[in-house]
RNA sequence: UGCCUCGUAGCCAAGUGGUAAGGCAUCAGACUUUGACUCUGACAUUCCGAUGGUUCGAAUCCAUCCGAGGCAG
């Protein structure tokens, strides 16, 4: 009997993956992790749950006990809040430094599930490894899940064929109301529990005092691009995104504003208004860190710029050093540096870059 | 000092006699394993710088005062 180690989370997914894979015969084996501590990590401003008295984390585990105490599986937990911290959030920060926007979770998958979590599940004995990601694989591929609503495939495309080697997504192949379903139906404890959003293992935060825990304010002007007028100040570059409308703290004006780009030289953020801003639009753009999963490197596909993002169709160019140029054949608002740039051909994901440079007209946006 | 303009919620801003548009911000919620984007709802209950007056009735007309800016000097 094939022996496979599910990461349990607590959440519905999760549970009612493991409770597919008891269905089909599999020895399952329950692996909680832990990848965050608030008080370690001084989460302290803006956190929502710093004086409950059982922190989520622990609550979560709390569930996926349950859940295995009800399956009749053994749970199993480890703790990475060290290799969390110095592989998934410190990049964050370094990147934020950047006036970059970085994307934690692909680096949570990379190098956290799909690297130490399996290393850790090896040695359980594992002859396969279960996540209750929205995504399917077959073989080494990457597809993405059923649910066009919930499809998790962008989260995952920084990996590598060999980390997805023995992989399974149980629920890849189904709709998250199915999923609810199953989960009602065989009583599973967690079949009600709320799915959880933000950052992952980190959670829901009020994002300025969150990152104000780790980055200090740097406050600087807000420059209108169109105009070169200051038009209020910002509170510190790593508090913005490109796209963004809210949160910007600048009023009184007919239009909606967006921030369409920073300079981290002159500690400047610089704002558009009108929801179809010429620049808001790019191009093309670079990608470094390209990653591919699938075996075949094709010159047209599509890609998403951002998670549940439209897909936008490309050509690509290959370069050297695991870059390449993204030209989209229609512009794209609010493509964004440190976003994930996924490509996909059809139903399968390809792999992704990590958008590094944004062009329009062969010229590099200045503002970004 | 003479003359002129203006003063509406946190910010812009309609409304010039008939009983306070709208936008932005903010807050709440939906959506969401990234900071978004998008969507929904709330948001000046005697109040329109202040005080008097005209009027059935004024933020809208008149007077004075306070405040901001401009022209002349």
């Amino acid at each position: 009997m094939s022996k496979v180690v599910v990461g349990m989370s607590g959440g519905v997914d999760s549970s009612v993956a493991a409770y597919l894979l008891l269905k089909e015969g599999y020895e399952v084996i329950g692996l909680f992790m832990r990848n965050w501590d608030a008080t370690l990590n001084n989460d302290i401003a803006g956190n929502p749950t710093i004086n409950n008295y059982i922190c989520p984390q622990e609550q979560d585990y709390n569930d996926a006990k349950k859940v295995c105490d009800q399956l009749n599986i053994p749970l199993h937990r480890v703790d990475f809040i060290k290799e969390y911290w110095d592989n998934v959030f410190t990049y964050f920060l370094d990147e934020l430094k950047k006036g970059r926007t970085p994307n934690p979770d692909l680096m949570c998958n990379k190098y956290i599930k799909f690297d130490l979590f399996i290393k850790e599940a090896k040695k359980l004995g594992a002859d396969y490894v279960a996540t209750g990601h929205y995504a399917q694989t077959k073989g080494n591929r990457l597809l993405r899940g059923v649910d066009q609503n919930k499809d998790q495939s962008y989260f995952l495309a920084q990996l590598t064929p060999n980390q997805l080697q023995n992989v399974l997504f149980p629920v890849g192949k189904l709709t998250k109301i199915e999923v609810r379903k199953i989960a009602e139906e065989a009583n599973i404890a967690t079949a009600h529990k709320k799915d959880s959003t933000g950052i992952c293992f980190i959670g829901e935060r009020h994002y300025q005092e969150f990152i104000s825990n780790y980055l200090k304010p740097n406050p600087g002007d807000i420059i209108d691009i169109e105009t070169s007028e200051v038009i209020g100040k910002h509170n510190g570059l790593m508090n913005y995104t490109i796209g963004q409308r809210r949160n910007v703290g600048i009023a009184g004006f007919e239009k909606r504003h967006f921030v369409c780009g920073k300079d981290v030289e002159k500690n400047v953020l610089y704002v558009c208004f009108g929801e179809d801003n010429e620049y808001l639009y790019s191009d093309s753009c670079l990608i470094e860190n390209l990653n591919f999963i699938s075996p075949t490197t094709p010159t047209f596909c599509t890609a998403k710029f951002r998670y549940r993002g439209p897909d936008n169709a490309v050509s690509i160019e290959y370069l050297d050093n695991n870059e390449a140029i993204v030209k989209y054949q229609n512009p794209v608002k609010a493509v964004t540096p440190g976003q994930a740039c996924v490509l996909y051909l059809g139903e399968q994901c390809l792999g992704s870059g990590i958008i590094k440079e944004v062009y329009k007209n062969n010229e590099k946006l200045w503002y970004l």
